[in-house]
DNA sequence: CGCACAGTTGAGAGCGATCAATTCGGGTGG
DNA sequence: CCACCCGAATTGATCGCTCTCAACTGTGCG
């Protein structure tokens, strides 16, 4: 009997890089020379949590990142209990989980938006193979230092849009990501609730709602429940850049 | 006659290293337990750039970080030139030009509000004191998370608050970092004209101008001009923790 | 079948934007 | 030193977007 490949834990090197060569983590093993077979080291195998399971909480100690396979998450910033914030949505190909750097532990806590996949990567060992190496070093913090400039340059117009164009800005970035991972970018289901989606944009459910109904109306795209179809990306990138 | 000191070019280490030990750069230079004689290799001496002055812009190569000495910056961003966003107002202690480092080309552009004394470091070498040493990275990695947390919470509630609550904000940012330095925590300058803070916050000058008379009729402060007085803290972060 | 929750739709109120007029202040030149 | 000017700042009146409160509809699940 052959010992390779089919087995259901055949949790080899070349198992594992599979798995990884479509997603976006390669934004971070790609531009750092790690080779495959550090990926043995550093991912573990595939891993599935259900709808409302949480990866992370704000109690939960920072040791790993965690790509996104398949599914959706949402994380939330509850540093004043009472007005909990839905920080990011994280769809198949991100990374998330790089809010525990800091203090050591996550501040925000991840929850699964439906079934999900994750693959899980240690950061102490990311950090020593990218690191020590002086060539590698660079591309790291750039990686960082894109959350900050995108965070908060985006952040800060996102603030002085109204509600359709903030809708729109949310829409083209979840389309973007699909896109990326090879899905339909005009076509495609909104894991998360209209509620979250509220929170994230700083909106009332009720204008959520009101302004889908319009831009549905308007013919920005058709929606039904969550399921958006014939997204007009080309319209409705004119209404977000106001 | 003695060789030290009260010479206006006395460029020696320990002079920078006395001009550094009052500034915020400590945040960097402590945790990262550089020797002060380091110092003498990141650091060129004070700069003073005056009102309206650029110290760098969106086409300026990156190649340091710069920690205010004195006076105030505030950084612009112009990714769509029709519409600048005022991202950033720096006060003596803190380190601006973190921007560049994802592009190596700066993004924002950082302009004196006043008079100001600026310490230039160099990034390239900063880079290789700091992150060959691998007890030292993780905390330079920590600071660069900092500015991912910071900016993306923070933002993302402050699109949340109201006028008054916007300004309050930013008036406890300012009173906190000249706290910090050793200064007045309820009397102070500020530097940026009301148009500036107005597009920081979101807002419209008119209102930003209605919400200061309310707050000062309201006794959260004094204000005259551009001189806050009587701040009262505690009044105030009540009404910024909404 | 009924319950709980998510989502939609409507009416009214309030906050901040807009437009407009006025005041204030710093700088310049006579 | 004063008159003048121009931009910064204040103040007022009105409009509109989004919130709030409320009722209703739809949906998944026991």
């Amino acid at each position: 009997m052959k010992s390779m490949s089919t087995k259901p834990n055949d949790n080899t090197a070349s198992t594992i890089f599979n798995a990884c060569k479509n997603c976006r983590l390669t934004s971070i093993c790609t531009p750092l020379n790690l080779p495959p077979i550090t990926l043995d080291e550093l991912s573990t195998q595939e891993r599935v949590i259900h709808k409302g399971d949480e990866l992370f909480n704000s109690k939960t100690p920072f040791s790993s990142i965690f790509a996104v396979r398949s599914g959706a998450l949402k994380t939330i910033l509850s540093s004043q209990p009472s007005q909990p914030q839905v920080t990011g949505f994280y769809l198949p190909g991100d990374i998330v989980g790089l809010d525990g750097l800091e203090t050591n532990t996550h501040t925000n806590s991840a929850t699964a938006l439906e079934t999900t996949a994750i693959c899980e990567i240690s950061f102490d060992k990311l950090e020593k193979f990218s690191l020590n190496d002086p060539t590698t070093q660079r591309p790291f913090l750039q990686l960082m230092s894109q959350e900050i400039n995108n965070n908060q340059a985006l952040f800060m117009q996102q603030s002085k849009k109204n509600a359709e164009q903030k809708m729109a800005s949310l829409l083209l970035s979840i389309s973007a990501r699909f896109k990326k991972q090879g899905y339909s970018d005009e076509s495609f289901s909104l894991p998360m609730p209209r509620a979250d989606i509220a929170n994230y944009l700083g909106l009332t459910v009720e204008t959520v709602s009101r302004v889908l109904t319009k831009l549905n109306k308007e013919q920005y795209f058709n929606i039904d429940k969550k399921q958006i179809s014939q997204l007009h990306i080309k319209k409705i990138q004119q209404l977000a850049e106001s």
